[in-house]
RNA sequence: AGUCUCGUAGCUCAGCUGGUUAGAGCACUACACUGAUAAUGUAGGGGUCGGCGGUUCAAGUCCGCCCGAGACUACCA
């Protein structure tokens, strides 16, 4: 007969995954679960591809955790579930990483490497911890197909994304562009918002500072600051070199401003000046003074120590809107409408945190200075001049030098770090300017000042923000589609859908797809020199077409790469319609739109299978899953390909899973030491342990505090508990045999427990079904586990171990083995998608000890469904009344020092309602079994000694007192037992308070009864339980006959005796024994398999305790 | 700086549309139970629900401001 496994001795889940992931490995378990299943009935997928070039962490076990569980899920729910594993195998950090290996730099390439050994490099780096990660796949349990992955790099992967470009560059979403960005003139190159987010990078510099006066023009004044002279505005500036760049002033519209009259500090002169009331004290700070009245003011003289100042008036920084000023630093002029430049506009990022609350304005060094430009209507032109070659250029070029024809600072670097060791002259360019502001009368202040500033990480000189040509796509033009799209995505948790990818979709900028880099996807579009004709590939088909013409017009002998990457790429010159030759754009994209496109890129799309996309069989996809941090990245990239290339959202349901800290809440890095390794901590405390701590103790989208302590309290506590129901189970159907062979026993004909855990099991297969459906895997867990750990370890196992152990193997000891069975193998199944290893062990030792399923693993199983009929509200709230009422009377016994063994005559309960009584009735002999008392009695509000209590009912009661809440409640609970008893006759009762009547019916007031007198009395919530105390000599022989049962039960255990063994008893006589041996020596021998018992000589036996004062010798022989 | 999330017992978390004395597990202490025993039960201590203000008869729950932690975006004259 096949047995229950019962090799384990204690729980070891290190060992069970080794089983488990042999038993996959050999069987191919993964494979079948999903090719069992119909392709017309997809669940589909997509897996965010991981980098291979960095180890994986434990985070990526949470993350693959929430993606793994909704998978497995789905697949018991009968879906096919495809999971193609992919690789991101480009950008920066892979580029970093090579030249770091190497030891070369950029410039390095093509000379000190050839650039096959550095693309060569480049792929082998992607994938230098493929074989951890492959690990850790494994080990944590994680299903997805690593043989046939996406891998980015490829040339497939590659033609893919060149179609999309394609698609977006016909929908005219594509153009080129320039952006303000970080910009490394030493390195010459732009940086990314990651390099400037290098440790070290943000470093305090002493900078000149000037508060420039920029002169305003008389005409243009509004009338209030008309013939009051000359009127400067006020602005301050860290970077002085961009001055002559100055095409506007920004003002806050909301921010006031005061007009000041004052002198000069350099020259003495008279002046009026325009700033931010609230900066006025900070400005004036020091030299100046504040004065009442134009004489104070006037007084002053050139050899003053200090300088006088007057507000004059104040207004707000709408009302300066328009003003025109002369150019601070006459250079040179906007190339185009200059007539535009040179006035005041306003902007609502501007502060009076420091400085003047004017922002002096240059687009063509600021990212924020180029937007609030370019609103202002008309625009204010940036101060781009044109080249000899007619291009627009800025006055500074990619060296950081000023422009030649700039006077004397012309051909000047802008920073003197940027000099070569030595050659640095002694002034600045911003102390130069600063020197010629105060001699002109345009500078208010000058002074040093300290404040944090990006570097380049490379070249550890100040960065540039500049501005740079880059393509991009346009999907500020398809905002609109996208948002109405996301609103029908089902977002985990919604706020994230809602508010944050939601506002960063209203937010919307026009996606800078350029990276000035090496590897990564190159963008397809050939330009000519002068700009005036472009194509753009969109497969390598149509490359090869282009070449074949280019080779024809131009007389060529090219041919299509091998590997399509940079620079092979760069090398391919195509022709135009109009004959000229044509060369590649040389940015690459951004990787992010990479990991966007792979529901198309994946498949090779369009190339190949075509119908998975057009006919919707692997997209869109149900399901996707990864880190919040991702909102902008992949969540996004995919969305934006999608709804701009097909009108379509590319996953319907989405879980955006929080961060991994360490146990204190702070985030996990190397420098820290906190990182958890995912590999060791798998290896100890086993992938089911680690996987459902980290899914039950948190909502995914919660950051989770990681805490090793919490792992090993969960295997205790949840998978220690169902180790030791299984084993107890397979302790006794092994005895008796079961394996379930008989025909399943009619729930009724089952006893009353048996029914009310199968009510409760498939209660929960209702509720864990439709947890998981929508995606809330935290309350799945949690319930699985309470229903374990609080309703079948410690109340049905617990109250029915007799019935496994005891007696004949009859028709009640079968149902108890089919019930207990069947809650086991329908937990394994509701748990096997977080705890896919153990759950299969589970599954697999029960079934195969009674081949009643007919699939090999649980994850072939179907997920179970709830037998409604089997569910019985009524008798899980009698159960419910059970467990807490036996709690009730065992904390009164607890109190009262009476022990269980100890048997009682009578509890009282109160009847709450018309159903209670025949309720309690059902389950009264389990109670009466569990607390040892003999009977129950109910009380009725017949009896005349209780005491009764009256208690508003807040919730019905507010709504018709309302303010009188307050004096109504105390009214309430002075009632005395006449007004109880009249409101529950008549069902009515008028309440006046401040001569206002209310009528109440006893729905109004609840009536409890928490005082019996001589009686003891526990209550919780609505049940109140009294417990009769009095002993009598019957009784305390009873208990006593309780004790010798437990004691001689205790020899025989640590005696070794076998469960069946039979044996004969000798116990030392005494006064306090020979009644209960008497009364109950059939019963003592029944329940300790004794066939005898002597009173008298029990020598040799063991003396033990029967009560505090009595210790007798007890003998036991086995027969 | 902006947007979003979070802040409840020593720790990890519940607390639905506002309603009575704010709950559970772990940990700690005491006791009990014992044919699941490296398990189990009962009881106990422990909370200004981050702070302040507001709405309301009534606020952990709704609103405003502030503080702290984190994420993302932006980078500032």
């Amino acid at each position: 007969m096949a047995k229950y496994n019962d090799d384990l001795k204690q729980l070891n889940l290190p060992e069970i995954d080794r089983i488990i992931r042999q038993f996959w490995e050999e069987n191919d378990i993964f494979n079948k679960s999903v090719n069992q299943k119909s392709i017309d009935n997809s669940f589909v997928f997509y897996e965010g591809p991981p980098s291979a070039n960095g180890k994986p962490g434990i985070h990526h076990v949470m993350g693959r955790a929430v993606k793994d569980l909704f998978c497995r899920y789905q697949t018991m729910k009968g879906k096919r579930v495809e999971r193609k594993g992919g690789w991101d195998t480009h950008g920066l950090p892979i580029e970093l990483s090579v030249e770091k290996e190497l030891g070369i730099t950029k410039e390095d390439i093509g000379t000190k490497i050839s650039v096959d050994e550095y693309n060569a490099k480049c792929r082998e780096t992607v994938m230098q911890y493929k074989d951890q990660w492959d690990d850790i796949t494994r080990r944590m349990g994680y299903w997805v197909d690593l043989d046939n992955p996406y891998i980015t790099f490829n040339n497939e992967y590659i033609e893919s994304v060149w179609w999309l470009l394609g698609q977006l560059y016909q929908k005219n979403l594509l153009y080129k562009g320039y952006t303000i960005q970080p910009y490394s003139p030493a390195a010459g190159t732009g940086l990314s918002s990651h390099e400037l987010n290098q440790p070290g990078c943000y470093r305090d510099v002493t900078d000149t500072t000037v508060v420039a006066q920029f002169k305003t023009l008389q005409e243009s004044l509004p009338a209030f600051l008309q013939g009051l002279g000359d009127i400067h505005i006020l602005a301050w500036t860290t970077t002085p070199w961009t001055l002559p760049s100055n095409t506007a002033l920004t003002v806050g519209p909301k921010i006031t401003y005061a007009l000041v009259k004052t002198y000069n500090q350099y020259t003495f002169e008279p002046v009026n000046v325009i700033l931010a009331k609230a900066l006025i004290e900070k400005q004036f700070a020091g030299k100046f003074f504040a004065v009442e009245s134009e004489e104070q003011l006037a007084s002053f003289q050139a050899s003053d120590k200090k300088i006088p100042y007057l507000i004059v008036k104040d207004f707000v920084g709408s009302d300066l809107e328009g003003i025109r000023y002369e150019q601070l630093l006459p250079y040179a002029l906007p190339y185009q409408n200059p007539e535009n430049a040179f006035r005041v506009i306003t902007g609502n990022f501007v502060t009076t945190e420091d400085g003047t609350g004017v922002v002096h304005t240059a687009p063509t060094f600021g990212a924020d200075d180029a937007k609030v430009a370019k609103e202002a209507n008309p625009e204010v032109p940036p101060l781009l001049v044109l080249d000899e070659n007619g291009n627009a250029v800025p006055l500074v070029d990619l060296r950081g030098k000023f422009r030649a024809d700039l006077a004397e600072i012309g051909g000047k670097y802008v920073k003197n770090e940027y000099y070569a060791d030595g050659e640095a002259p002694e002034r600045s360019v911003d102390v130069e300017i600063a020197i010629k502001l105060k001699e002109e009368n345009k500078a208010f202040k000058v002074e040093k000042y300290v404040h944090n500033y990006p570097h380049c990480w490379r070249t550890d000189k100040p960065v540039l923000y500049y501005p740079l040509d880059s393509w991009f796509i346009r999907s500020t033009a398809m905002k609109d589609k996208m948002i109405e799209l996301n609103k029908t995505i089902n977002w985990k948790p919604a706020h994230t859908g809602e508010k944050r990818f939601g506002n960063w979709l209203e937010n919307l900028n026009d996606w800078n797809l350029s990276r000035s880099r090496y590897w990564g996807i190159p963008l397809p579009i050939w330009r000519t020199d002068d700009a005036t004709e472009e194509k753009c590939i969109t497969s390598i088909e149509d490359l090869g077409k282009e070449i074949a013409l280019a080779n024809e017009k131009l007389g060529l002998n090219q041919s299509v790469p091998k590997d399509i990457h940079r620079p092979y790429i760069d090398e391919v010159i195509l022709v135009s319609p109009s004959g000229k030759a044509m060369k590649r754009e040389l940015d690459l994209i951004d990787v992010w739109f990479d990991s966007g496109a792979m529901p198309y890129a994946q498949w090779h799309y369009p190339m190949q299978n075509r119908d998975f996309i057009d006919k919707g069989v692997t997209f869109p996809a149900d399901f996707i899953a990864a880190g919040v941090d991702q909102t902008r990245g992949w969540f996004f990239t995919l969305h934006a390909i999608a709804s701009m290339v097909f009108g379509k959202v590319a996953y319907k349901n989405v879980v955006s899973n929080g961060l991994v800290l360490d146990k204190n809440g702070v985030k996990m890095s190397k420098r820290l030491g906190n990182v958890i390794d995912p590999f060791e901590t798998i290896a100890e405390y086993g992938a089911d342990a680690t996987r459902w701590y980290m899914i039950s103790n948190a909502q995914p989208w919660d950051n989770l505090k990681f805490d090793l302590e919490g792992i090993d309290e969960v295997r205790r506590k949840f998978f220690g508990t169902l180790f030791n129901t299984y084993s107890f189970f397979a302790l006794y159907a092994n005895i008796d045999g079961f394996s379930y062979s008989e025909k399943k026993i009619p729930l009724a004909e089952r006893q009353e427990i048996d029914r009310w855990i199968i009510s409760l099991l498939n209660s929960l297969v209702q509720e864990v079904d439709a947890e998981y459906s929508d995606y809330e895997p935290t309350n799945a867990t949690r319930k699985i586990m309470t229903f374990v750990d609080e309703h079948l370890s410690n109340w049905y196992v617990r109250l029915c171990r007799r019935r496994f152990w005891k007696g004949d193997y009859s028709q009640d000891k079968i149902a108890a083995y089919q019930t207990l069975y069947e809650c086991l193998n329908t937990i394994a199944k509701l748990m096997a998608p977080v705890g896919p290893m153990f759950s299969d062990w589970l599954f697999k030792n029960l079934n195969d000890a009674t081949s009643l399923e007919a699939c090999e693993s649980v994850h072939l199983a179907d997920f179970p469904q709830a037998d409604i009929s089997a569910i019985d509200k009524a008798l899980e709230q009698r159960m419910d009344y059970a467990q807490r009422i036996s709690s009730l009377v065992l904390s009164i016994r607890k109190k009262e020092g009476l022990r269980v063994r100890q048997p009682l005559t009578k509890i009282w309960l109160q009847v709450l309602d018309s159903s209670f009584i025949s309720q309690v009735d059902a389950v009264k002999e389990l109670i009466l079994s569990e607390v040892n008392v003999k009977d129950v009695e109910y009380i009725t509000d017949t009896e005349g000694f209780i005491n009764k209590k009256a208690k508003a009912n807040f919730k019905t009661l507010g709504k018709i007192l309302g303010k009188h809440m307050k004096a109504g409640q105390a009214m309430i609970a002075e009632f005395d037992q006449k007004a109880i008893s009249q409101l529950e006759k008549t069902n009515a009762y008028t309440l006046e308070i401040e001569g206002e009547k209310f009528v109440l019916t006893t729905e109004d007031i609840e009536v409890s009864f928490d005082e019996i007198p001589g009686w003891q009395v526990a209550v919780d919530k609505d049940i109140t339980v009294a417990l009769d105390i009095s002993l009598t000599d019957d009784l305390i022989a009873e208990g006593i006959a309780r004790e010798l049962v437990n004691r001689i039960q205790n020899i025989r255990k640590t005696s070794d005796f076998n469960v069946t063994d039979k044996i004969t008893i000798a116990i030392e006589d005494h006064d306090i024994i020979r009644p209960a041996v008497a009364q109950f020596g059939e019963y003592i021998k029944a329940e300790v398999l004794g066939i005898s018992i002597a009173l008298g000589n029990a020598d040799g036996g063991e003396l033990v305790e029967i009560t505090d004062d009595v210790s007798l010798k007890i003998k036991v022989a086995k027969v």
